[in-house]
DNA sequence: TCCTCTCCTTGCTT
DNA sequence: AAAGCAAGGAGAG
């Protein structure tokens, strides 16, 4: 099955695949492999007359047209997230990465991920959850790949099996999560409805789940996009911006909220921005002297 | 309550 | 070759 559709605003596939957000999709020859739910997409940019077309080719259990616009977040221009932040297009190399799509994952997956994220680069992290997917997740018709394994299926692994793979500390706390979100007590839906605060929450009591990876979870997973993760790159990049070199984590996330309900998408251009360009120059706007203490 | 420090695995880089 | 580093969290002090 293949589907074509149509882009509104820039895409850079090569970013939005790379920069950290999700861990399963590869360069294929002159194309992206992914894998989202029980398929396996093959994806490649393609424009004329200036308009721009996403080509999707779909091996497995076809989501259809309508999840893929919404997983890709074809149904926006990234630069409206910038409406309520114009004060950051003063930054360097800011803008021209707007082409980055903030994609809306899946939250168990986009949860493991990140539970495997704890002090991991994304190349290890990459290689967690295609070792997990390759051993316990379920084929895909037509193509060599598998799915991720549901939380159910994960809940009946042994911690040392996930310890061979390479997950090290981060196992018993991959398992545990599991065993948590298998559980029956354990809804998304219910997640879904409550305030970010609340749902915040509610993940952080998950093991090996903290603030950062909560946020993480709410961002890519539950398409939360005020939430706003504090690693230690946006650390770093939030200090600079605001000027507060010894601000802690949850100082950091309540300044960036001048940047407006997009501020999690924001989030993700400044994190591949301070890990490629370096130091970030320090914010003047009026907004940002006028709302210093906000 | 909040802050700081250390430990926890692994593998690649310097 | 030892140390540093990488989308952190938990527990102790």
């Amino acid at each position: 099955m293949r589907h074509r559709l149509s882009v509104p605003g820039p895409l850079d596939l090569a970013l939005t695949f790379t920069c950290g957000q999700a861990f399963r999709w590869r360069p294929a020859g002159t194309r992206f492999s992914g894998v989202v739910g029980g398929a396996e997409l093959r994806v490649a940019r393609s424009a004329s007359q200036g308009r721009t077309t996403l080509e999707v080719e779909v091996l497995g259990s076809d989501p259809g047209r309508d999840a893929l616009t919404r997983y890709f977040r074809l149904d926006e221009d990234p630069r409206v997230h910038l409406e309520h932040a114009e004060e950051l297009r003063a930054v360097p190399g800011l803008v021209p990465l707007l082409g980055l799509r903030l994609l809306r994952q899946e939250p168990w997956e986009t949860l493991a991920s990140f539970i495997c994220s704890a002090a991991a680069n994304v190349r290890k992290i990459s290689g967690s959850i295609e070792g997990i997917a390759e051993r316990w997740g379920a084929t895909i018709a037509g193509s060599r790949r598998r799915a991720f394994p549901p939380p159910q299926r994960l809940a009946r692994v042994k911690e040392s099996e996930l310890r061979a793979l390479g997950l090290g500390f981060r196992s018993p706390y991959l398992l545990a999560s599991a065993k948590r979100v298998a559980s029956p007590s354990w809804s998304w839906e219910e997640l879904r409805g409550l305030g970010y605060d609340e749902a915040r929450a509610r993940l952080v009591e998950l093991p090996g789940v903290g603030p950062k990876i909560a946020d993480c979870t709410l961002l890519f997973g539950l398409d939360r996009l005020e939430a706003y993760p504090v690693d230690r790159w946006i650390r770093r990049a939030t200090r600079e911006l605001a000027a507060r070199h010894r601000a802690g984590d949850e100082e950091l996330a309540r300044w960036a909220v001048r940047f407006g309900p997009g501020r999690g998408y924001l989030q993700q251009l400044l994190f591949h921005l301070r890990r490629t360009s370096g130091p970030l120059p320090a914010l003047r706007g009026r907004a940002a002297r006028m709302r210093r203490t906000a």
